[in-house]
DNA sequence: ATAATAACGAGA
DNA sequence: CTCGTTATTATC
């Protein structure tokens, strides 16, 4: 009898049922499962704690939810078979904030799960204090970023508390000091920043935090790259001192990405920086969050349910009752449908000061237009930009932004330019590849009888993709001036003061000592021509982010466009307004009945996959559904006779208006539930406002 | 994947 | 009607 009961197995005494999150991706198994949980266990089996359990016969990964008295299940329970470590990595605030966001996006809570719990190091997790026994690595940032000193202070009271800090830059703005102060004070403001150009934003976004930790707060920040996030990291470390925050960097390794992510669960480190995949990053007493030029693509998960920093930021603001800080030198139309709906405030700078501290901005186009297909190169480039550049090679370096190749031939007016429309969806039209009408590239439709609705004009003319070539020719009319090349495989950071070229393609562009005397846009028609509905968005973006990096026009700094200067877009960057330049796309969207008017979903995959599942969904009756569209077949080499090429992808987009945005999504959500359970699940990909509407 | 369960059909 | 086998379905 005793052996017999040192066999069996007995559950824990106290809440012996326990509430997993199981790591299935399957959509009809996208819910808790109850197990029980083993007497040896009953001390290991904390709520958040990563497990193992016997699932549909299979060993499989979970997280544990919460314990239980009872389950609700009639069948017999299992027992849990391991608990991987009492550490508790999924607390319930994230937790719930996962299943939002699985709901929000149509996807599943352990594919959100995936993307929000790093992928556990046991000597990580071992380690004393989490110090780490070497000194720093070279290019990791700050290396005692992860920890504070001492222990983890108790909740809420966040220890030594550092004093409300000065409004510094923030002056700037007329309402900066009363947001900083709002911050300091344990209030909850939330702001879309237009930030002035200039190096200041990582110091601005310190100082938020800083104001943030005076109330006992922690602060989470998203930035969309490594170089952005270097000058956050600098910034931090300089405005909150050593160990005062934590860098989640994508390029860090398994065990140095565990460590400091779990600095921040264990609530050692209450500021936070990092990329896209810090959007989850379990900060204690989160009081703000901060996303930084929220236009960039790279704030777009790639990963299922994709979601958006953006959106999962907003979320957290909202749920923890936190601060919000949307910030860029431009200006999404998602940021602004936020203040017009009110949920947050513009924090802008008044025209004196925007002026005084933008450079001088002119358009070169209509000479452009007429030497555009000439056959000497050099005349590719106007005058007037080869003038700018030589009188800024002057006075300092002199940046020089090139398109990157490979765009997708969108097709514009011949006449007029203006980027050619279907009729009947608002879709960009394009063509496809090699010959053949151009067709939009939404709704699929081929529209022969198109006619410019500005100028009248049947006729539409390829947009011709920008090419290196001119610039590295821009260098050659400069002899003797060392040119510096940024883009692609090789980035640069920085460059010093000293007169040189620096070409560099979008959002590789160094940033230079003191500022650029000038700057270049090339081939302006190359970014507004893309086929997206957010090509004249993304172009002002990525102008205005290339002349934040240029001196304030009083003090000599010049950026020339080369595009038409009539365009709303162009004089947009000539006047350094992105805001009104959003409400414009925004007012555009809401006609369109586009995102982020409406709310978007794109169902992908093979043709007869992407039906069914819409035929199973039981959709809203007033969603509207568009397509099928052929995707474009990625361009596959056209040998081998390997009978189908990946050209049967089609997509449909399904259009809702926001009031049922979330019972698109979970139609959605039920619709693929329907289709896993029955196994015949083909590889369909559901996207909810899919960053690139190509 | 795998176990429980429903469905089915042939032989008593 | 029972037993042995095979589809179906749920997965604690």
């Amino acid at each position: 009898m005793a052996r017999r009961a040192a066999r069996q197995v007995t559950p824990a005494d106290d809440l012996p049922v326990a509430r997993v999150a199981v790591d299935v991706s399957l959509a009809h198994l996208d819910r808790p499962f109850d197990y029980l949980v083993p007497q040896r266990l009953a001390a290991l089996a904390v709520p958040g704690c990563r497990v193992r359990v016997r699932f549909a016969g299979q060993l499989a990964g979970g997280y544990l939810l919460a314990r239980a008295a009872a389950s609700d299940h009639p069948g017999r329970l299992a027992y849990l078979e391991r608990v991987v470590s009492p550490e508790p990595v999924l607390r319930p605030e994230i937790a719930a904030l996962a299943r939002e966001v699985a709901d929000r996006y149509a996807g599943t809570l352990a594919d959100v799960l995936r993307l929000a719990i790093p992928p556990r190091h046991a000597a990580a997790e071992s380690a004393p204090d989490g110090r780490r026994p070497d000194g720093g690595r070279p290019a990791g940032g700050n290396p005692d970023s992860g920890r504070t000193a001492g222990g983890s202070p108790a909740r809420g009271t966040g220890g030594a508390r550092p004093p409300a800090p000065a409004p510094g830059p923030w002056a700037r703005y007329p309402a900066g000091p009363a947001f900083l102060a709002a911050l300091a004070d344990g209030r909850a403001p939330r702001a879309v920043w237009t930030a002035l150009p200039g190096p200041d934003w990582p110091a601005e976004i310190a100082q938020a935090a800083a104001a943030t930790a005076a109330s006992g707060r922690g602060t989470l920040i998203v930035v969309p790259d490594a170089r952005d996030l270097d000058r956050a990291d600098q910034a931090l470390a300089t405005g909150l001192g050593p160990g005062g925050h934590a860098c989640l960097a994508a390029g860090l390794g398994p065990a140095e990405r565990y460590r400091r992510w779990l600095a921040v669960s264990r609530g050692q480190v209450r500021v936070v920086a990092g990329t896209r995949a810090a959007m989850f990053a379990p900060v204690h007493d989160l009081g703000l969050v901060v996303i930084w030029d929220d236009g960039d693509d790279l704030h777009a998960e790639p990963r299922a349910p994709y979601p958006h920093a953006r959106e999962v930021l907003a979320l957290r603001a909202h749920r923890a009752g936190a601060a919000a800080l949307i910030g860029g030198f431009a200006r999404t139309a998602e940021a602004t449908s936020l203040v017009s709906s009110g949920w947050a405030a513009a924090l802008a700078a008044a025209r004196p000061q925007v002026r005084a501290s933008a450079p001088k901005i002119s358009a070169a186009g209509a000479d452009t237009e007429l030497t555009r297909d000439s056959e000497a190169r050099s005349a590719r480039i106007p005058g007037l930009a080869l003038r700018t550049a030589r009188a800024g090679l002057a006075r300092g370096p002199v940046l020089v932004q090139v398109p990157r190749r490979g765009y997708v031939t969108a097709v514009a007016c011949e006449n007029c330019r203006a980027s050619a429309r279907c009729a009947v969806c608002g879709g960009p039209l394009a063509l496809a590849t090699g010959t053949g009408p151009a067709a939009c590239r939404w709704c699929g439709r081929s529209d022969p009888g198109w006619r410019c609705p500005a100028c009248g004009d049947p006729r539409v003319r390829a947009v011709v993709t920008g090419s290196r070539r001119t610039a590295e020719e821009l260098g050659r009319a400069f002899p003797g001036t060392p040119v510096v090349v940024s883009g692609g495989a090789s980035v640069v950071t920085s460059v010093a003061a000293a007169p040189a070229l620096v070409v560099a393609t979008p959002g590789a562009e160094p940033r230079a000592d003191g500022g650029y005397a000038a700057a270049v846009l090339l081939d302006g028609w190359v970014l507004l021509g893309r086929p997206s509905l957010r090509a004249a968005e993304e172009a002002l973006r990525r102008w205005l982010n290339a002349a934040a990096l240029v001196q304030p026009g009083p003090a000599g700094g010049e950026v020339i466009v080369v595009a038409e200067a009539s365009l709303p877009v162009v004089q947009a960057l000539i006047r350094w307004d992105p805001a009104a330049h959003a409400e414009r796309e925004l007012a555009e969207r809401y006609t369109l009945r586009f995102p982020p008017a409406v709310r978007m979903a794109a169902v992908s995959g093979p043709e007869r996959a992407v039906a069914a599942l819409l035929a199973a969904a039981d959709l809203p009756p007033d969603a509207e559904v568009l397509g099928p569209v052929t995707q474009d077949g990625a361009a596959a080499p056209a040998g081998n006779g390997a009978g189908r090429a990946p050209a049967d992808t089609v997509r449909m987009l399904v259009r809702m208006p926001r009031s049922g945005a979330s019972a698109l999504a979970g139609a959605l959500q039920a619709a693929q539930a329907v289709r896993s359970a029955r196994k015949d699940a083909g590889p369909v990909r559901v996207q909810l406002d899919p960053a690139e509407l190509i």
